[in-house]
DNA sequence: GCGCACTACGTACGCTGTACGTAACTAGGA
DNA sequence: TCCTAGTTACGTACAGCGTACGTAGTGCGC
């Protein structure tokens, strides 16, 4: 009964195939792209088993031979768009490389906007995300100083971008058509925060919401916060 | 039929005391208090509805007259710990404060490792969390600048001290005594790694490995993380 | 060709959030 | 003062979830 394991495993260490029995119907990247499809339709909540099962065409529990546990579902997902990352030959200048990598990441998870609830250090080490490491790192061949600082750097561009990328998907859903119901509810929680802004008990909150009623500028918050991360390790 | 408002609304627009009908027998802060002792002793996937009803003493459709929804019940449970934030007179030295900022947050995020999973920018409105946030800014009165600067430093220091924290908890998860199974899970995750890794497939990646085999720093990470994020806007 | 490891999948269990109906209670208006 | 509307309290019920388990059927390695 090696088919279900009682020592939990990680997906990537059993082969995708072994030869006995039947030919499985689907890959792991059927499987990760149908559960990619619906979540970039519907959202990461209406990623069940039944629902990618079904998106694939066979039994709910068929999917249990190919994915021991929902969790792994997320990694194949996770692995898949880390997959989407274009890699490129090092220019030598390692600032630059990692500029770019870092609004790669950010298109990655606007195209894929559950990407950042999902991110965590747990998903790192997916074929697809070691790849994509690697990569980071020979960009940063240029870098003078040791792989544990290069390390922490891939980490913080990583976690600036997932910070601004949340913010940016949220004030999108805020200022997107929405269902009534949700439309309903962002207007009470703007109407609460103007009244509490107004009640006078915040006063610098007020003075920064009566500062600039301009339109956000996302893209150059980001440029920013980018910048100053990186200046930050120059 | 107001007590089941067909209309959203955002908890804090409620009144908690209407005056009419019998005495609520809890407050909202006996409500989150009940969800955040859970969230801390069995984690955040141990608090549903019926857990905190049963640790509060009443039915489990009770809880539904204070929390009209589950995402309120989370709403309850960041303004509570929003509220643990101590606030002090600002120092005139913008950045020691910011400093001293980011550290309160970290230990609380240490106190309550299920707060990173839940930090998001739509429960940024609740009543602690604005004088958490107007607090920040009269820390960040003698910094230079417009408000929308302002605004941005204090979101990414809120950003620096998730991701470290995030990073911090995983490690420390990775460390600690484990359930049997999760102990498992650990072993064949870093197994994998180690194999993938000696496959040579990822030269620097192995390089980084094999550099430094002692522990980890974590909390050096965090503090030149911060620096440098204050240095950028500095 | 035999047997075993695999695929496929229906059924079932315990859990979740929560809609809805009902009974008890209490403060405000007549 | 009583009436009644709005509230609290909570049992029942439903749809959906992850997944344990049992049972067929299939095809590769010996």
């Amino acid at each position: 009964m090696a088919g279900r394991a009682a020592v939990p495993e990680v997906i990537w260490s059993r082969p995708e195939r072994t030869g006995r029995g039947p030919r499985p119907a689907y890959s792991r990247a059927d499987i990760a792209a149908a559960a990619v499809k619906i979540a970039d339709a519907e959202g990461l909540d209406a990623v069940s088993m039944r629902r990618v099962a079904g998106e694939l065409g066979c039994g709910t529990m068929s999917l249990y031979n190919y994915v021991p546990r929902k969790e792994d579902l997320y990694e194949l997902m996770m692995d898949a768009v880390s997959g989407e990352h274009e890699l490129w030959e090092p220019s030598g200048d390692w600032r630059a490389d990692m500029i770019r990598v870092a609004h790669q990441t950010r298109e990655l998870m606007h195209r894929h906007t559950w990407l950042p609830r999902l991110m965590s250090p747990v998903y790192g080490f997916s074929p697809n995300a070691l790849r994509y490491l690697e990569h980071c790192l020979a960009c940063l061949d240029p870098f003078e100083g040791p792989y544990g600082t290069k390390m922490e750097l891939v980490a913080m561009v990583n976690g600036v971008v997932t910070t601004c990328v949340g913010n940016e998907i949220a004030t999108a859903e805020r200022t997107r058509s929405l269902p009534w119901s949700e439309e309903q509810e962002n207007a009470a929680r703007i109407a609460y925060l103007g009244r509490q802004v107004a009640s006078g008990a915040y006063p610098r909150l007020a003075a920064s919401f009566a500062e600039d009623a301009g339109p956000i500028d996302l893209e150059g918050v980001f440029e920013r916060a980018l910048t100053r991360v990186l200046d930050g390790f120059a």
